[in-house]
RNA sequence: GCAGGGGUGCCCGAGCGGUCAAAGGGAGCAGACUGUAAAUCUGCCGGCGAAUGCCUACGGGGGUUCAAAUCCUCCCCCCUGCACCA
């Protein structure tokens, strides 16, 4: 590839990019280039926001670059400030080894880990002097640092920020310096910090990185960030079902998103996909099934892929069971003459945590059994070796007597 | 340390002596519809009970009252301003 087809390449969909003159430049230099990813010790469960900058990587990698991974072990020490609007705690060692450890498993799943260049930054800021970590310091001013809306905000509504985190930035941007790195990629939350490694680049004499980041992937509700503590994640990990019913799950206003950032489609191809789906020519359902598949894909594999949207028509368009039915067990001491109180049952299948719940489930209609309504919460209910119970649309359950 | 403002159900947030299991929103769940676990609409949404009902719950303890999330008191925690020390 020419070097002016990488860079389109490289720089489909990102929002930040400080400069495309320079990551020319840097292409065109003919070796291999230097790509650092800064990871978060303190989240080792990646999700499909975390994937968007690592598929990035990806490319990098396949293309024949140095894909640089700085575990932040130091760092994380400290803890990020960004997007953040009160101290993160801190993490103990033993913490940090064991989520960096799970981390590189899990980016095993889009990158070859073994072609990656792993560093961990107290290789270079352990042994460091209390001297050389001020002189850090001194590359820097307290007015530029609060240009940063996180520390703005923070300081206009009386939130403390402590000198430690105001530090990270700084410290992140060292790394930049001791891993020579040509190019450093992230997620837009990260643009400020990446700025930063590239002036404290060039006040130890060095060529600037260069900057991309991508917009932060927006999660399930549609509205929020891509976060596991916000419930709304698709983690990387996850089992193809759950994955695909996820996607399945998004929005529809989502999708466009999700093909840039996910699988990487172009501004034009995007388009054409939209265009073909208002004028119908492409079902949206069909849109998002494409995407929801081809995503499954990337993680497991096609047939995965394949098996999971077919379980998926069976169990919510065609409403049939599932191949797989979660088992009931019952003990035959727990029946009189054959039958069961319902709300029992319905507990003892565990989906519903409370009597309260399992009545208001049933009184509401979402309780079957052997494909029949049970609207009587009242009801004794005759069950044999394989009857099958079913609660909402996606909980089933076989039922076995022992 | 002083002064002021707060701590309410999974989350946000109203209530400020009875009619409060506590408004409203979000999340969640169910139903209808559908193109899906989209969107929309409807309902539910502390526990136990067949039920009148009982129990638990409004930061923690004690108290006033026939009656407290609501009043008093002590304690803990958070925020704001001021002061103090370096």
């Amino acid at each position: 590839m020419t070097p002016e087809e990488q860079l389109e390449l490289f720089t489909r969909n990102c929002v930040g990019l400080e400069t495309r003159e320079e990551l020319l430049e840097k292409l065109r230099l003919g070796r291999p280039l230097r790509i650092k990813y800064g990871a978060d010790p303190s989240a080792p469960d990646l999700h499909l926001g975390h994937s968007v900058p690592i598929r990035k990587l990806q490319q990098f990698q396949e293309l024949g670059h140095q894909v640089v991974f700085i575990i932040g072990d130091f760092t994380g020490l400290i803890g990020d400030p960004s997007g953040r609007s009160k101290t993160r705690p801190m993490l103990t060692e033993d913490e940090i080894m064991v989520n960096a450890e799970t981390y590189a498993q899990q980016v095993g799943k889009l990158l070859d880990v073994g072609k990656c260049e792993i560093r961990y930054n107290s290789e270079w800021f352990a042994p460091m002097s209390a001297s050389a970590m001020l002189e850090i310091a001194g590359h820097y001013t307290v007015a530029r640092m609060l240009e940063r809306d996180d520390f703005s905000l923070r300081l206009r509504d009386g939130i403390p920020i402590t000198i430690l985190e105001t530090l990270y930035p700084l410290i992140q941007g060292y790394d930049s310096v001791a891993v020579e790195a040509d190019v450093e990629i992230g997620g837009n939350d990260q643009l400020f910090n990446l700025l930063v490694g590239r002036d404290i680049m060039r006040a130890y004499g060095m060529t600037p990185q260069v900057v991309m980041t991508w917009p932060l992937l927006v999660g399930t509700d549609g509205t929020e960030k891509m976060s596991k503590s916000l419930g709304n994640y698709i983690g990387i990990t996850e089992l193809p079902t759950e994955m695909y019913g996820k996607l399945m799950s998004i929005p529809d206003e989502l999708m466009p998103d999700y093909y840039h950032l996910l699988l990487d489609k172009s501004r034009t191809e995007v388009k054409a996909l939209q265009a073909d789906i208002e004028t119908g020519k492409l079902h949206p359902r069909q849109a998002k099934a494409n995407l929801a598949r081809a995503i499954v894909a990337s993680y497991h594999s096609e047939t995965a892929a394949q098996e999971a949207a077919e379980e998926f028509d069976r169990v919510f368009t065609q409403r049939e069971k599932p191949s797989e039915l979660q088992e009931i067990a019952l003990a035959a001491g727990e029946l009189s003459g054959g039958t069961i109180g319902i709300v029992e049952l319905v507990l003892k299948a565990g989906f519903a945590r409370s009597k309260g719940e399992a009545r208001r489930l049933i009184r509401q209609g979402g309780v079957k059994l052997q494909d029949q309504v049970v609207s009587d919460e009242m009801a004794r209910v005759a069950v044999s070796e394989g009857a099958v119970l079913q609660v909402g649309k996606r909980r089933f359950g076989q039922i076995t007597i022992t």
